[in-house]
DNA sequence: ATGATGATTTTTGTATACAGGCTCATTCCT
DNA sequence: AGGAATGAGCCTGTATACAAAAATCATCAT
């Protein structure tokens, strides 16, 4: 009863791994706290064997920790732990761009990525960045992150991008929304485009440590979105899973 | 019936993973091949549902493929695959290195680790090592690569780390078993253990650059040891997983 | 008042039954 | 003879029932 349309055709399991997600990070579970499988079943509207099956999942995917005796919890995450897992983000994504460098790229691959750049340009261009065009530039980074991995051709690289990036905080768009409150905003983004456009050029001309070295500076952006917006203390509502965060000690 | 007493009190889950992983790497499955339930019940002796969890696990553990249609098969891979599994281990050993270097160690950290490092001397002081000495060197190499990950002291890092080392190909000590039959085996292995030396104490000099650096070339010792070990086509019934990587095209 | 112990109650782990979908083989039509 | 359609069998996804283990609460003893 109740169920809507757009999530008609899809599995019980991933139902279920969705709105549990949503409920962990909106808040709707507090770290550390025990998550009943019969709660979870409530409000997933699902039965035990999907919800099960997505608390593993979301368990792989960084949200949820094994508790010994049983059971999940909800995981919590330090200001360090954050910072250390988008650290860990950039390593990968240098990994991925120097493997594409050492390799090779033909000027065919990297056309989607200098599409993603343009409308990106055409995105930040003006001098006042709308709550819309961050919105924009969200997918558009995430689309221009995920073509970069795939510019490694290599499966097992992809595939640990791709986990390194599952923590909403450590995703490549993390703190973009964080940030659009912040006065230092426009400036960040033309700093990260300035960087997606050497990763590229550095990818063709075959500079593998150097591809290397300007995805791991361009993943410390995340980082120090991060900081500004602790020091902040306003935008943090606007980061995805800022609730599974601890107060530093 | 039938139940081995060492097997006795662990779940049901964990012990058709074990059984499941151990058919899969001994090539009871080809790869490609499409894992039923009903015949993984057969060989586990257990349910459905731990067989399912078990068949979960051992795809985010890389043995497994999930099959769109529903179900799964075991993962093949090709020689590069495995090369760059070892690339992601030997970047994230890295991260892990370099970390640990610039927050800083205690002596008292890095004990243990020295202790293994003096077990492996013994181990390889004489001109020819036994059967049983590439045994224990694997379980000591193992020990001092968690250790070194353990030095980051950072949870994401470690997390990171342990899921890129999985693979038993691209685990640390993937291809000890394999070089044991090798003319270069022992100069390997002194090699080796020179890296251990170094990491540990670029580590406690805080030169993080050369921490990380010696990390990424020790995995590369790995690397080397899959390609001497396809060469000399003998000793690959030792790398665990061989099953698994189909012939390069 | 505080700690320990035991019973109750909840929760998780496991087994199994059922239904829908997919695969494959057979058959029919062109 | 080749291809498409149809049907049967099997397989996976889901729900639920049952049992064992854990957590909690109350009661009793110190």
């Amino acid at each position: 009863m109740a169920e809507r349309e757009t999530e008609r055709s899809v599995s019980q399991t991933v139902r279920a791994q969705l709105t549990l997600r949503d409920l962990i990070l909106t808040g709707g579970l507090r770290p550390g706290e025990r998550i009943s499988e019969l709660q979870a079943v409530e409000v997933a509207g699902v039965s035990r064997t999907p919800v099960r099956m997505a608390l593993v999942r979301l368990e792989e995917e960084g949200l949820l920790e094994a508790i010994p005796s049983g059971g999940f919890m909800v995981k919590s995450f330090s200001e360090r732990d954050v910072l250390d897992s988008i650290e860990v983000r950039g390593t990968m994504e240098g990994l991925a761009a120097r493997l594409a460098a050492e390799r090779g790229v033909s000027v065919r691959d990297t056309e989607p990525m200098r599409e993603c750049l343009a409308q990106i340009d055409e995105l930040i261009a003006p001098q006042e960045i709308s709550f819309d065009a961050f919105s924009a530039y969200v997918a558009l980074n995430a689309r221009f992150h995920a073509l970069l991995a795939e510019l490694s051709r290599s499966p097992p690289v992809i595939r640990q991008v791709d986990r390194a990036s599952a923590l909403p905080f450590a995703s490549p768009s993390g703190f973009v929304m964080a940030q659009s409150a912040l006065p230092e905003a426009r400036h960040i983004l033309v700093v990260a485009q300035e960087h997606h456009r050497i990763v590229i050029d550095a990818i063709e001309n075959r500079e593998g440590a150097r591809a290397e070295g300007i995805m791991r500076e361009h993943a410390r952006l995340a980082a120090r979105n991060l900081r500004l917006a602790v020091k902040a203390r306003g935008p943090m509502d606007l980061v995805p899973a800022a609730v599974l965060i601890k107060a530093s000690t």
